[in-house]
DNA sequence: AGACGTACCTGACCGC
DNA sequence: TGCGGTCAGGTACGTC
């Protein structure tokens, strides 16, 4: 489910309901194993305040001050925000906020994780000490896109997808932004022209505003809808829609799927140059 | 160092 | 209805 606008929509709706609230109590399931081991001490936020909620890469942030719970959501994770419980398959962690809320970390697949890390320490931790740019932030230009692209032999798709070089794109908007910047997945990313980039840098923006906007159109319901509307009913140009006629072309071609490095890209190989 | 393959897991879906 | 196979939006690590 979760690329970067999910998240994003995620720490929006948070912000609003639980921002300055307080952690009452916590349920926890002991057993699951995830990608890190899940935080034994976490008990000492009870009682906390919730200073501010934030995003950095797909990582969704709660920040209480001194500590911040950290969360990603994998492939299969979600956050609900409830205002009444009932446990369901692979609830891992239920967390009760002041208000009534119950803030609740569900993932199937346990892709995911949970920690708890001291506020000082983040920007060392292994987790964010290598990410990449935030693709909507300022400093993600054509100039710092171009510079790290020189430097690989992989295909572009794989490029943007590497979260050294920029971070929250995923498979879907991969594809997505390469389709509407009219550039092909194939392409090596050292053979990629400053030109390009511009025009990439720009369409990665406008393909993550534009998800953000549609998962915003949610945000007011965000504690009743539990936070997993608004994302799959976006529409895509190109991404799981093979053998479908390209929107963008005027004679008709028709969008391929292929794989790259495991993963599938989708792409027009009409519009999209070699 | 860089590129590639693989591992981690469950659930949904498809064809038989 | 059930079974086996395949695929899924992420990330890190081992190996060459």
């Amino acid at each position: 489910m979760p690329e970067l606008p999910e998240i994003e929509t995620i720490k929006r709706g948070l912000e609003v309901n639980i921002q300055e609230h307080f952690v009452e109590s916590i349920w926890q399931n002991e057993c699951a194993n995830f990608r890190l081991p899940i935080p034994h001490n976490l008990l000492d936020i009870i009682g906390k305040k919730i200073i501010s909620v934030k995003r950095r890469a797909k990582y969704l942030l709660i920040d209480l001050d001194d500590e911040i719970l950290v969360f990603h959501l994998g492939m299969s994770g979600k956050i609900l925000l409830q205002q009444q419980y009932q446990q369901k398959k692979h609830d891992h962690l239920v967390i009760f906020i002041s208000g009534g809320y119950y803030l609740i970390f569900n993932d199937p697949r346990r892709f995911g994780l949970y920690i708890l890390i001291s506020s000082k320490s983040i920007d060392n931790h292994m987790l964010f000490s290598r990410l990449g740019k935030e693709p909507l932030e300022q400093d993600f230009t054509p100039d710092y896109l171009y510079l790290q692209l020189q430097k690989r032999k992989i295909p572009i798709k794989q490029a943007i997808m590497d979260n050294r070089i920029v971070v929250g794109v995923g498979n879907i908007y991969a594809s997505e932004s390469l389709h509407r910047a009219k550039i092909s997945p194939i392409r090596i990313s050292s053979n990629i022209g400053m030109e390009e980039c511009v025009i990439l840098v720009k369409n990665i923006r406008i393909i993550l505003d534009e998800a953000i906007k549609s998962g915003g159109s949610t945000l007011r319901d965000y504690v009743k809808s539990s936070g997993d509307k608004g994302y799959f009913q976006h529409h895509f140009a190109v991404y799981g829609k093979d053998g479908e006629i390209c929107g963008s072309c005027k004679n008709g071609a028709i969008i391929q799927k292929i794989t790259q490095a495991g993963r599938s890209s989708y792409f027009c190989a009409n519009c999209q140059i070699d």
